[in-house]
DNA sequence: GGCAAATCGTACAACGATGCAAACCGGTGG
DNA sequence: CCACCGGTTTGCATCGTTGTACGATTTGCC
């Protein structure tokens, strides 16, 4: 078995609350003492028993992120900042997929689980307005994600609908006049597809350029089928456009290449414009141009809101929300004008 | 603050013990002391606290899985199968990212943190030979990987020389004749690269082709743009070719980017082949031909193998050695003879 | 109705750590 | 010479749960 305080203490000479004291940098232990301690730490191996620590000190050191899935690249690299960001700050962190189903984010946020964990991030997908209830749970809490209801929680996010307006009138400004938009789904209540359609729209409007909902395609999923899909669809619609907004990444990729099996260029007769940033976008061919969300401040930013939370008085904070700034990285799938 | 069990047991005026035999399915608790207590659970929204479970049971229903990067689809994807394999199995996924890097490999292998957990399943990448000693642990442990060290513990991994072999004789078996290959990296001794790339010559060596060693370059982290680099400089290099092995998926794709970029077609003057099969080759342009490296059989075996470990009588095993098998996924980017 | 056997419930002792408060220690000041 | 002091160390209770051992109760059966 593994070596406990007492073990320790036993070797050291000392009691083993002495030890204990030792670890947790307590002030008054006299260097002598101190270095008896940890050199028969360093002879037994001695670890911490972390479930005992926990179950003492109330404190378990890891977080509960809680993201889609892990092959949606934008929640695979998402997932990597948080856990870096945590690991920063001490703290590991256990992963959950929850399919973006909402039965899953609501057992998620019951399941015993969490009593492991100081607090979650959580990205939901499936959720809705109707579950505010659900989010009154007696732990730290972080939303993150894209979606602004007025949730009783702190919650970090980007700004969709602002940013989907400055990619359109990016768009816009180099010249295009009739602009497709991949991944509409009215499923979605107060979700980014609401709010990125909803930029998008404003653009339109903002120039005069009346919208027209031929050129608007929905996509529930937003893999990279589902935009290649859409774009099918579009093709098949016979409504001339010369630009193409992919809610994300993945979906403008999707499109992109169906474009170009249907021998368009891009950027000459389509430019395409992509949500997210991936790692992704910046290798296709051409590269695409994007929106960053700002996806590593967001990252920090949650867990530097969850530690406030788990802190001491972190439950008397009022929730908050962070917005994430964003800016628009040009490459060759659609030129600046 | 959270009930515990002794609440549960006033509310349901039993003793505490019994409610904890009821949530342990113990046989011998009668319907109707079960139902009250069941209830009393329900009312008081009752959830056992897991440190003090795993102070006590000595299990933590929890595995720690560390992986170099998230934002590298192929280990993104595996982790994300690893994650739902060891979910159907009642487990949660602690996730470290090491970054490739000996160092952290081996911190983590000594780190208290594992003690929250019930075993490790770690990938990799920069231990070599000489850290055999490191992973004689007194916890249960599996290798996933590429590497096929004798190492004494569990080893769950996949052909790689083989499969690069089949890669190979695949495209030989299409007509091709001057195959590069991208990849090879000599300070990983016994790496997949070095297996790979032993594939590779075999495949040559049975079918009469010489090695040609112009045809083969150098990559180091396998990134995209470790691929794009790589064919950048065999272009340069002016020797003749009408195939590509990309020695992982990424690179591959990388590398057919500068290949069009050139003006050359894929498949039509150059074949493209890659290994790994992320869902990101199906919607290349071309479409990858890739080998499937059997990732969900042993994303599935990784965790299956753990829980034996894990299991009584786990630390009896000898050390085992899992293969996944291969296949060879044809796509556009490589057409079969 | 009575006795043994099955069943059900309870008390107590861990698991390994931390928090609190009390005990110890040598040195100082009165 | 004693009370007192700061710094240092220790003992004890405790976190919430499960395992063991054992009483208590019901049940089955003659």
């Amino acid at each position: 078995m593994a070596a406990t305080l007492r073990d320790v203490a036993k070797l050291a000479g000392v009691s083993f609350k002495t030890v204990s004291n030792v670890i947790n940098d307590y002030p008054h232990v006299r260097p002598a003492t101190r270095e008896k301690v940890e050199r028969a730490i360093a002879e037994l191996g001695y670890k911490p028993n972390m479930s005992a620590r926990s179950l003492r000190s109330g404190r378990t050191d890891t977080i509960a992120l809680a993201v889609p899935e892990l092959n949606l690249s934008y929640f695979a690299e998402l997932a990597g900042m948080i856990i870096a960001a945590a690991e920063e700050k001490g703290l590991v962190t256990l992963v959950e997929q929850t399919g973006g189903d909402r039965e899953r984010e609501l057992a998620l946020l019951h399941s015993p689980r969490l009593s492991m964990t100081d607090g979650l991030i959580i990205s939901p997908l499936g959720m809705g307005q109707e579950d505010t209830e659900a989010l009154n749970v007696p732990f730290p809490l972080v939303l993150l994600g894209e979606r602004t209801f007025d949730w009783p929680c702190d919650h970090v996010t980007m700004r969709n609908e602002d940013a989907a307006r400055a990619a359109t009138e990016y768009l816009i400004g180099s010249g295009r006049r009739r602009i497709a938009a991949i991944g509409e789904n009215e499923a979605e209540v107060m979700g980014s597809a609401r709010l990125r359609l909803r930029g998008y729209r404003e653009a339109l409007a903002a120039h005069g350029i009346e919208y027209d909902e031929r050129l608007v395609v929905r996509a529930t999923l937003w893999h990279r089928a589902d935009g290649a899909r859409a774009m099918r669809e579009l093709l098949e619609r016979g409504v001339p456009f010369d630009a193409v907004f992919g809610f994300n990444d993945t979906m403008a990729l999707g499109a992109m290449r169906v474009l170009q099996e249907a021998g368009l260029r891009v950027p000459e007769d389509v430019a395409v414009l992509g949500f997210d940033d991936l790692d992704e976008a910046a290798y296709s061919i051409p590269s695409l141009t994007t929106v960053d969300p700002g996806r590593e401040w967001l990252a920090r930013t949650a867990v530097d809101t969850l530690l406030e939370r788990i802190g001491r008085g972190g439950s008397d904070l009022p929730p908050r929300t962070k917005l994430a700034d964003f800016s628009i990285v040009e490459r060759e799938s659609a030129p600046g004008g």
